[in-house]
DNA sequence: TTCGTATATATCGAAACTAGATATATATTT
DNA sequence: AAATATATATCTAGTTTCGATATATACGAA
C-alpha cells in the first residue's frame, strides 16, 4: 500500500474530478481500484482535503438527498455531498499537472536509471 | 523555485551520494546547480535529514579539518563533515527509486495526459 | 586591512500535515 | 437480526516543514 501525500493526494483528486463531479465515497473507492489497491485516500486525509478545495473555490459543491426505494418518507436519507470541478479548479489542475512534470523531469535527473543493487551484497 | 519535499529530498541527497561521498554545502550546491536553480535544500531542510540519514545508518560520517594554507596553526579551521552512503544505505536507495517509480507509473493512471487548460476559459 | 561575500554546520519554533482511531447514521445483504 | 457497505466528518498525538536565526571560518577585492 502505497500511502498518499497531499500534495499526490490533491492531484490525484482534482484529476478525478476533471472527468466528472464526484463525492468524497466514490472518489476514495475509485482511487483505490484505479490504483490496484496500491493508493489509499482515508476518510481523515479526504475530507479535510475536499473542504480545503470548496474553501479555495477549486470545487464547489452541492447536497443530495438519497434516499432508499422503500424508505420512510419522513427519514432523513443519507445525504451525498457531491464536488465539481470549477473553472478555476480546472486552471489551477492544469497548473499543477505542469509542475508535476517538470519536478519529475528534474527529479529524473538526480535519480540513476539503472541501479544495480547488487553492488551492495558483498 | 521548486521546493522539495522531505521524500523528494531524501531520494535527491541518496541518489547525489550514490555518484560518491560529499558533505552538507557541497550537496546543497550540487542539487541548485544541477537543477539549473530550480530546486532547492535549505540548511533547515539538509541538516536535520542528514543527521536523520545518518542515525538510520544509511551513510556513515567523517570530519576533515579544513585549514587554510597561511592560517593560524593554532586555529580550529573550518570543519566538514563528510557523508558516505553506506551499503544499507544503497540497498535503501535501491527500493526507495523502485517505489518511486511505482508511484509515478500509477500516478500517470490519474492524472490526465493531455489537459486543455482553453476549456476552463470562456 | 577591512569589508563583503562565500563557505560550512546547525538549531528553533510556529504552522501545517499525517494517519489511525473514533463518531454518527443510513442502506443493503445474508 | 446481524454483518457489512455506504457516507460524511472530527480528534489527537505525532511528525514534517520552512523561514529565521546562530555561529564561525575563508577568500577576494578595494
Amino acid at each position: 500500500m502505497l500511502t498518499l501525500k497531499q500534495d499526490h493526494s490533491e492531484l490525484v483528486v482534482l484529476s478525478v474530478l476533471s472527468t466528472g463531479p464526484s463525492y468524497g465515497y466514490a472518489i476514495s473507492k475509485d482511487i483505490a481500484n484505479r490504483s490496484d489497491g496500491h493508493f489509499k485516500l482515508s476518510p481523515s486525509g479526504m475530507y479535510p482535503l475536499l473542504t480545503k478545495l470548496e474553501k479555495s473555490g477549486l470545487v464547489t459543491t452541492s447536497w443530495e438527498e438519497v434516499k432508499a426505494a422503500g424508505a420512510d418518507p419522513e427519514s432523513t436519507g443519507r445525504r451525498r455531498k457531491w464536488y465539481t470541478l470549477s473553472p478555476k479548479g480546472h486552471k489551477h489542475l492544469s497548473r499543477r499537472i505542469e509542475h508535476h512534470r517538470q519536478v519529475q523531469s528534474i527529479l529524473d535527473g538526480f535519480v540513476p536509471q539503472s541501479f544495480p543493487d547488487e553492488l551492495a551484497n558483498g
